[in-house]
DNA sequence: TATGAGCGA
């Protein structure tokens, strides 16, 4: 279960976001995106879990809670871009 | 340095 984390504050870390998944179920990769122009946050990541109903349940639990002072948004991640690098979608 | 609609290098 792959899923995509929105609305983060911009100074949010992986960390906090595997953190916060764990009390669901076990994290198998979490990452916060950074923009490569700025090397800052770009205030969304991706977590991965293992068992997708641990995954439903991180988003039934997550999805509109207030982290860090704003209400984050989760929601299965799309695939992954085929190509490397930088084709903006 | 940079910032807020969105899907990763």
């Amino acid at each position: 279960m792959n899923m995509y984390v929105s609305n983060l504050s911009f100074h949010t870390s992986e960390d906090d976001l595997r953190k916060m998944f764990e009390q669901f179920g076990a994290v198998s990769s979490a990452k916060v995106i950074m923009d490569r122009e700025t090397g800052r946050s770009r205030g969304f990541g991706f977590v991965e879990m293992g068992a997708d109903s641990d995954g439903e349940a991180a988003i039934k639990g997550l999805n509109g809670k207030d982290i860090d002072g704003r209400a984050m948004s989760v929601s299965v991640a799309r695939e992954k871009a085929p190509r490397p690098t930088n084709k903006r979608w």
